[in-house]
DNA sequence: CTAAAATGTATGCAGTGTCAACATTATTAA
DNA sequence: TTAATAATGTTGACACTGCATACATTTTAG
């Protein structure tokens, strides 16, 4: 027995889009899938969706979201370790999760401001992050953790980029094939080594 | 006079797909809105690119060899403030031709080892970053200096991103609007100055 | 000079975003 | 309770898309 009015069509809607945009690609997402999907009309998301640039806000900030917990850690009191463990969370989500993470950053979205919601969930990402250094350092000063925090995510979003597409550094992938591991694949291999390294540096500076 | 063959139409093709790529977002780019622009069939294009994702290629390609451009130094002994400039110029290109610079490191172009013209152009650019530091280091390991060129361009590469979205590190926009310059907005004032700080760190670790 | 390869065209299918007009249901004010 | 209104869903249409197939023309190589 189908009623007339679905219920809930924008959480169902909102939730093949996020699968589907993981799945295949953002480019793949279409609102007559998400509808047929649904088991509605066509036109029917029109009334929840202005367009499909409000499909993919709305995406992305459920990627916010996910992200915020992967990097979100309860204690206010962080060891070295967590705070490590942390920032490879955010690595892991952003290289297994490369779809959502490319609609989150990329220009899919053109501006924020114009989606609130997806304001409000980065904010909140970013706002774990400085608490984390926060706790984690001395460092009391708001601009100083702000600036260092800008430059551990600014590092960690840098290593999304260039870990998923490891050939840009990789140089010719074929010759290297059976040579020895290129220094992209060692730092992979071993992120929380190379990354306590790194973030150290910019942690006590 | 029209004659039946076009004569350079793949170059024609590319050209047109960067201006509109970066005008106007790839995902307004159509192999049949280029196919007009250049005034031949809707399928002609087909005979050069087999999917539009080769057309992509093609204009991440072209990407490439313009940030190559951007950031390479001709003089084999840089001064830090060279170096400084050139990463600078590296940022400048990511801001100025997002649409561009997302397809280069998005999802869009999948596997680049599919598109050989983009490995050597990507390989290009991560070369000349190197060579920049090494002329500009001591060090002369390779490894070592591999790893330090790595993380300057996730550097680089992640303050793209966070620059771009200014709105996810300065928390309420518009509360701030009249109170004091965020964080982020400072940095990207003075963007040498910030990463003269950031990168003097990295480099002497 | 002729066969083959390269390049261009015409046609068509299935899918897309979005709009306007209309139908049904839920909500709210009298 | 009922009547008006807002919210939500449907139908149909338009112009556009990627891409496959079959065919036409031109260039190039043997």
């Amino acid at each position: 027995m189908k009623s007339y009015h679905h219920g809930n069509l924008k959480e169902e809607l909102t939730k093949y889009a996020c699968t589907i945009c993981e799945r295949d690609g953002y480019t793949k997402l279409s609102i007559r899938s998400l509808a047929k999907e649904s088991n509605v009309s066509q036109t029917a998301p029109y009334r929840h969706f202005k367009t499909k640039e409000e499909v993919y806000a709305a995406v992305a900030a459920e990627g916010f979201n996910k992200l915020y917990k992967a990097v979100f850690v309860e204690s206010d009191k962080l060891t070295l370790k967590d705070f490590i463990q942390s920032c490879k969370n955010y690595i892991d989500f952003g290289l297994q999760n490369a779809n959502t993470y490319d609609l989150m950053f990329g220009t899919a979205v053109g501006d924020f401001s114009e989606h609130p919601e997806l304001v409000d969930t980065a904010n909140k990402t970013f706002e774990s992050l400085v608490l984390n250094l926060s706790s984690f350092l001395k460092e009391k000063d708001e601009d100083i953790l702000a600036g260092k925090s800008i430059t551990v995510w600014a590092l960690l979003h840098g290593m999304v980029g260039i870990l998923r597409k490891q050939s840009i550094t990789d140089g010719d992938v074929y010759a290297k094939e059976f040579g020895p591991m290129s220094t992209t694949r060692r730092i992979s291999s071993d992120l929380p080594a190379y990354l306590e390294r790194v973030l150290t540096g910019i942690i006590e500076s």
